[in-house]
DNA sequence: AAAAAACTAAACTGAACCGTATAGTAACTG
DNA sequence: CAGTTACTATACGGTTCAGTTTAGTTTTTT
């Protein structure tokens, strides 16, 4: 018999629901781009029908409005973001000697200007947006935990022990987003160029010494 | 003879003077209550006028418009908060000994949070607006790099010798500055919380560690 | 073919905003 | 005291914006 499902969440979508989200995401996409180029208060809804290619009403027929917009966006967009940085992709599976994946994954961040130009953007409006919308920062965070920290802190204990990793973990990815903050954020390449290499190269050596006693 | 200056920059001024610049003053603190709180876009001129306690005309008479006195505002915030963060003051001279003196500048940017609380704001808005008014950002970053890395690197060729004393200074205040956007700006202490001692100390063991052979 | 759903284009409401203008007031200057 | 200056309060013009509505079209379903 056919399906006697009445527009919902069935396994197979009809094709009216195929064609409405079909719609949804590219309001999604207008909206993503108009977003990250101007941030929240400076971005108007016509201008994302438009960037959609998709008329006003079609916009608030898929979100309520301006904010649930933004946080369907944003939400969607955390996820994506991190594990595409983070190479959870098979065919980018890192080293299995630390100190090789170390440096692999410090030569990866330090590229995300290139593999990832949105990545540079989201960043830039999470924090620009952490006060208006407080769960979007945690939910990031959260998600930059579970993607990035956990992972380097289990480098870090296969290198100098268990006690420090995580201490360790957040000070390599604290050193490598600060790079990245101000070289491509802030326009620094201009300002005081820094030689990406030689500091990634540094900091692998540093951060991977021995728990030796402090000087 | 009584002074002929007609109303400029005399080094006596009038009381008329004096009475427009402080209402200029007045101008300027009431902007920056505004804009640090919502952002440039969502900040409006009337509410400026209403926080300063002045005058729609008096706002339009001292800057020529929302850009321009929202640049004048920045300019003037580069400088006082990132000397106040170092420590120019004579009372907060560093110890003498590098590595205390290192310790002391970590403890000092990771409070803050308490004893600059409009730090904070003026970071984000610095990150938020880096597109629409980069010379802001440029500005930060090179009062940044004549403010902080220069003593910084100072302090590390006292210890590490000349060669990578400027990419430790980097490193050292990368992760400094990585721990306070994601803690403080990001509510990542209600997501992540960090042992902030135990991280400065970390981080001045390893950076302060000895230009040895990589392991 | 008829009914239903999702869409489009365009106009509209009510409010906010930037910047200007007007009219009048308080303070300083010669 | 007369003139100038900086201010206040208020209102206005023109634009933009969020969100709704209206009327009509395309697509799918029955």
């Amino acid at each position: 018999m056919p399906p006697a499902d009445a527009g919902g969440d069935a396994a197979v979508p009809s094709a009216r629901e195929r064609r409405s989200q079909h719609k949804r995401q590219a309001v999604l996409d207008g909206a993503r781009c108009e977003f990250l180029q101007h941030g929240y208060a400076a971005t108007s809804m016509d201008r994302v029908a438009a960037a959609a290619g998709v008329s006003k009403a079609t916009v608030y027929g898929h979100f309520a409005d301006k904010q649930a917009l933004f946080r369907a966006l944003t939400e969607a967009m955390v996820g994506e973001r991190l594990s595409e940085l983070f190479g959870a992709s098979p065919q980018q599976a890192l080293p299995a000697e630390p100190a090789a994946a170390l440096r692999e994954l410090a030569a990866r961040c330090l590229e995300c200007r290139h593999s990832q130009p949105q990545f540079l953007d989201f960043l830039r409006l999470v924090i620009a947006e952490s006060e208006r919308f407080p769960e979007l920062a945690k939910t990031f965070l959260a998600q930059l935990e579970h993607t990035g920290v956990g992972r380097v802190t289990a480098l870090f204990e296969a290198i100098a022990g268990a006690a420090e990793a995580e201490l360790r973990a957040r000070l390599f990815m604290g050193a490598l987003v600060h790079l990245i903050l101000m070289q491509d954020l802030l326009h620094g390449r201009e300002v005081a160029p820094v030689d990406r290499e030689a500091y990634a190269e540094l900091l692998v050596r540093l951060v991977s010494a021995p728990p030796g006693t402090p000087g």
